[in-house]
DNA sequence: TAGTTTCATAACCATATGGTGATGATGCCT
DNA sequence: AGGCATCATCACCATATGGTTATGAAACTA
């Protein structure tokens, strides 16, 4: 199970790594959505973000059902939480409390939140 | 800032998705070390090491000193702390508790300490 | 001075990634 | 049946990644 779980994360951080799909996370976090409601904050083509969910599903952060033409896709909370949890073997490093956290969660949220449609060339 | 953090959450999450640079997070966390330390539980060459170091360093994660032909590493805080505050945003979405994450630690640091050296075919 | 250790860099290769436009399949709605 | 919406896939492109071997620079050591 050890190699298993490298695997995952290689896959989970791999698939954080893009802002595209920290957005589309943070899009699913709020609630499933569409292809489409998913790729309308975006510049980029629909193929592209097809690409990218295809990679947030092999990561196992997304799982996908079928309703009519549409695919709604989920995010799953285990790969989210083994990554949590392998950040979380340095914790104890750069000497954080988790309660200290939420500090800076309120800061990279009201970054973060506002970030999905990137106007600016990212990615 | 938001689209600065934004890229340096990239930088990390890319540089925490290679089993190797992990491995070298994790051999970094116990304390500072060389190149050629930090090379020799791997099985590929010492170029490649340089070539994941400067990946972690670009990524903030690594700093270096000069000593004599040395150059010795140090992990840093920071890009971990901000990497674990953007996956705390989800923390309420998958509803674990912080405490919780102690359990999942053990699991996975038995996991992770045991990896380092990549037998298999790895990367 | 000559040799050795430490590390970086260059040149190269194979594969993956992120994007595009074009097309095709599927399933609703007239 | 025909049209429209949703989504995937294909073919293609440029660039990045992870690895290699070979070489070079820097600094200690004998």
């Amino acid at each position: 199970m050890s190699t298993a779980t490298a695997e995952r994360l290689d896959a989970t951080f791999a698939a954080l790594a893009d802002p595209t799909r920290r957005a589309i996370v943070a899009r699913l976090a709020a609630g499933d959505a569409t292809v489409t409601e998913l790729a309308a904050p975006f510049a980029i083509s629909q193929p592209a973000i097809s690409k990218h969910l295809k990679v947030l599903e092999r990561a196992g952060l997304v799982t996908r059902t079928r309703e009519a033409q549409r695919r709604p896709c989920r995010l799953e909370a285990a790969p989210l939480r083994d990554a949590t949890a392998w950040l979380a073997n340095y914790r104890d490093y750069w000497g954080e409390s988790y309660a200290q956290l939420d500090a800076l969660l309120a800061d990279l949220t009201a970054d973060d939140k506002a970030t999905p449609p990137p106007p600016d060339g990212a990615s």
